[in-house]
This record gives C-alpha cells, sequence and structure tokens, in this order.
DNA sequence: CGCGATCCGGTTGTCTGACAACTTGGCGGC
DNA sequence: GCCGCCAAGTTGTCAGACAACCGGATCGCG
C-alpha cells in the first residue's frame, strides 16, 4: 500500500507510529458509535473492509477481533460481523493515555469511597469465621510491615480484597478485583512517595483495624463508616503529600 | 460430494465447535492468572506458542490480541509482548456465555443496590438546577409511558443516567453507564415479560419519583434509602415473575 | 403448485510462507 | 572504556489458499 514512507524522514519520532490494526478498530468503532452501523446489523465482509481501508485482510481480522474482545461485534462463522445488541462485557478505561489529572484525583478517591464502604457493609452482614481469619492474616502482614519498614502494599490490597471476598458476592468482588487496579495506584500514592520509602503510616493501619473489628462484629454501619472514613484519609494523604512536592516543586516524574 | 456428510449426524450439536483462538487465549490466560508468566516478563515468541499449542501463527496472534485488548498484556514490535504490570483497562464479564442464574441474578441485583444507592447520595448532594430539570423530563417521559401502556425502558435507563450526571462525578457516571448495560436488562427483565407488554408498573414509578423528590431536595439520608429499596422492589418483581414462569413452566426461552 | 433436498456463492476460520519494521545484545573499532 | 554498527530474533503486515459454514436460489418430485 502506499504507507510507510516516511521510515526515517521523521527524527522527532517519540510516539510510536499507529499500529494499522488499532486505526482500523478505531474507525469502525467510530461508525457503530455514530450509528452509521446499527446494533444487529452485518459489518461488511472483511475482504471489502480492507479493499475500503487499503490493508490486508490480517490487519482487519486484528481490528474486529479487538471489538469482538470489546463485546461491541459478534461473529459468526460463514454469516458475517454483527454489531452486539446487548454487549456481554465491555471495558472500561480509566484516564486513557496518561496519568490522571489532580481534578480526577478526587473522583477517584470518591468512587473508591463509594463501592468499598458498600462492600464493607456487605461483609459484616455477610462474614464466616474463615473470612475473619483471612482478614486477620493480611492485618497482622500489614502490622509486621509498619514494624519492620518494609513493603506491606501487597497486603493492603489483599486486605481489601479479602473484605470483598467476605461480602460473598461474586460480581462486587470481581467490581472490586477490577477496579483495585486503579484503586491501589492511588492507595500507594498515599506512601510510597519519596521520602516515606513506601512505608504505610500507623495512621492508616489503625484505620484498617477499625474496619476489621466492625466486620468481625457484624456492625454494618459501623463497617461503611469507617470504611468511608478510610478512604477520606488515604485522600487527605495523598493531598498533602501532592501539595508539599508541588511547593519544593523539585520533581519531573510523577510516576 | 463426499463433504458435508456430517451434517445431520450429530443432532444434539447445540453449543458450537470451541475456535482455536479462544483456547489458546483461555490457555495463555490460565498461565498468567496462575503466575506461571509473571507480570512484567515477556511470554514465549508468536512461533514458539504456535508450535507449543500446535496451531499456527495467525491463531496465537489473534488469542494474543486478544488479552491486549483485555489490558492484560502489551506488545512492542521487535521486542516480544508481555505481561501488563498495571493495566489501564480491564475486561469486566458478566456471566460468560448464557443467561445468569437466579443465584447470579440475586448478586446482580445487590451490586446494583449498593452503586445505585450510593450515586444517588452524591446526586442529591452535589444536584444543580440542570440535572433536577433532566430528570424530571425523564420523569415525565415515564408517567406519559405509564399512562399509554408504551414502551418506558429508555427512559427508564436515562433516569438512572441522569441521576449518575447529577452526582458530578465522571467516573461514577462512567460506571454506571457500564453497568448499566446489564443493570438494565435486569431492569426491563421486571416489566418486559410475558403478560406485562412491557408496561413499567405504576409501583416502581412511584419509587422514582421518591428518589427523584429526595434528590430535588438534596436529602442525602432519603436519596439513598429511596433507591436502595427500589432496587430491592425490582429484584422482588423479577422473583416473583421468574417464579410464575417456574410454576406454569410453558416457557422455552428465557431471553 | 407446494415442499424438500441440493447446490452455490459468499463469509469467516485457519494455514503457510514471505518480507518489513523494530528491539536487543554483542562484537569490533576507536 | 565507550560508542557505533551489525546480526539475530520478534512483532507487524501482506498475499494466497483451502476448509467450515451459512443463507438463499435452484431443482426435482409428488
Amino acid at each position: 500500500m502506499f504507507t510507510n514512507e516516511l521510515k526515517h524522514s521523521e527524527p522527532t519520532r517519540i510516539v510510536r507510529r499507529p499500529r494499522l490494526s488499532e486505526e482500523v478498530s478505531l474507525a469502525l468503532e467510530g461508525k457503530i458509535a455514530r450509528g452509521e452501523i446499527r446494533p444487529g446489523q452485518r459489518l461488511p465482509a472483511e475482504k471489502a473492509l480492507a479493499e475500503s481501508f487499503g490493508v490486508s485482510r490480517a490487519v482487519v481480522r486484528e481490528a474486529v477481533a479487538r471489538l469482538k474482545a470489546d463485546g461491541r461485534v459478534e461473529t459468526r462463522q460463514g454469516a458475517g460481523a454483527f454489531v452486539a445488541l446487548a454487549p456481554k462485557s465491555l471495558n472500561f478505561r480509566f484516564c486513557q493515555g496518561d496519568a490522571p489529572a489532580l481534578v480526577e484525583l478526587r473522583e477517584i478517591f470518591e468512587l473508591r469511597a463509594m463501592v468499598e464502604s458498600s462492600i464493607a457493609e456487605l461483609a459484616a452482614r455477610r462474614r464466616r469465621p474463615a473470612d475473619v481469619t483471612t482478614m486477620q492474616c493480611f492485618l497482622l502482614a500489614m502490622d509486621d510491615a509498619v514494624a519492620t519498614g518494609s513493603d506491606g502494599s501487597e497486603a493492603d490490597d489483599d486486605f481489601h480484597l479479602a473484605i470483598a471476598a467476605a461480602a460473598h458476592n461474586s460480581y462486587a468482588h470481581r467490581l472490586l478485583e477490577f477496579l483495585g487496579r486503579h484503586f491501589s495506584e492511588s492507595r500507594r500514592l498515599a506512601w510510597t512517595m519519596p521520602g516515606r520509602h513506601g512505608v504505610l503510616p500507623e495512621s492508616a493501619q489503625s484505620e484498617h483495624r477499625r474496619i476489621y473489628q466492625a466486620i468481625a462484629a457484624g456492625d454494618a454501619a459501623g463497617a461503611r463508616r469507617h470504611a468511608h472514613e478510610h478512604v477520606r484519609c488515604a485522600a487527605r494523604r495523598v493531598a498533602v503529600e501532592l501539595a508539599d512536592d508541588l511547593i519544593s516543586e523539585r520533581r519531573g516524574d510523577v510516576r
């Protein structure tokens, strides 16, 4: 095809050249979103798409495979590819691209407070002895981390997932697991910033203990309150750190 | 024509033959989940995978493309495919495959109650005049649907999304939008079952009105309570309908 | 005429082989 | 020791082919 002519003519090439399959899948996504192809309707054949986009069929297949993985289209061998009526799954993307901005951080913490407090409440109602034991296990692991000054981020993640497990709702568990990838990033942000050596502050640990005790005691309202408060405090810790950074402004990477 | 000999020789062929690429992607997914390939580590080369699975490279590429779309792996041309460290997006799948079982329905409603009540509470704190107007608009549309006996499911979806918009948290809004695909299915289930003609029951509409009034009045606790109750009632309506179906057992498709 | 069985074009799924674009590590020159 | 270049390995893309399958058209028979 006519592409790929500018091999070395662009010295300031920082971002990688976009993959053809990405362009095609984005284009198809757009067609679907704009309603040019309605749900239930058939997409053009792969061969036709390949010709119209000026690419090979392999590229089209890869693009369609992505839409299929996203649940936006379904394919039937011999019949064609159809825009899904009611997607069984969908990609939920956080901050596509870069790190979240400050205003987004507030919203993430807010969402985290909503979800985690609801799950904690449910856990207080449903927990069984085994669940309590598991939670206690990770709580002790974090105690250890505080005492020795080692990294307790993993135990922190596990602790919050153990709460979700105690709620005995597989959908809620999967949701938190899913959100957790992003929550844990914000969680870690609270105590892995420079100068903190990744040490879990004792204040956070005492919050954990309060949540644990409320769930163990079956105190639903208390569990909700403490979980909500925990997230609020975490947000405050992050905000303080960020403010310090902004003042001393000696940093380049916020990763 | 010696082909197509077993076209009708297999009468019990209900499930389609599993696609090779699905098997491979599932196998790789398992390897990653079990920790056989850790985050940040490189996957075997496509050629090697193709040989070990006994398939062509095209199949492997399709399988990897799916994992890539799910955000579980990242590929770098010339370097290889790597298990993602912190996926920016992840596919959250409901009931992979068939319709949700009964026990799953309970969990879905439970999750829906958690999320919608939290969002309603936030909406009561944050709503602005314009938000209230929007919500009222959809409320009236549903009134219309009840009066004329027409389909009000779209207005129902819009009403719940308007609440999320009033919460002024883009992440929460996107989450509900995302979950909504599945919630709305369960929501519609409550009043599109046979014999109901897809008519919105007035009881549900009065619940909507209570939620609306609480949010408009800025009553956070009330909004949470009413939203929670609304979902509980919806679950009960679905349960009653399902029970009726089970007793009269005159149906084949539950779609 | 009505109604199956059959056929046929079109479409997706898979295979094969090849080359381009790119990364990485090592080797050699300085 | 350090820098640049090269080569092997890997992913991205292309082309062509065949198998499996679907849906409608066609044909044959009662």
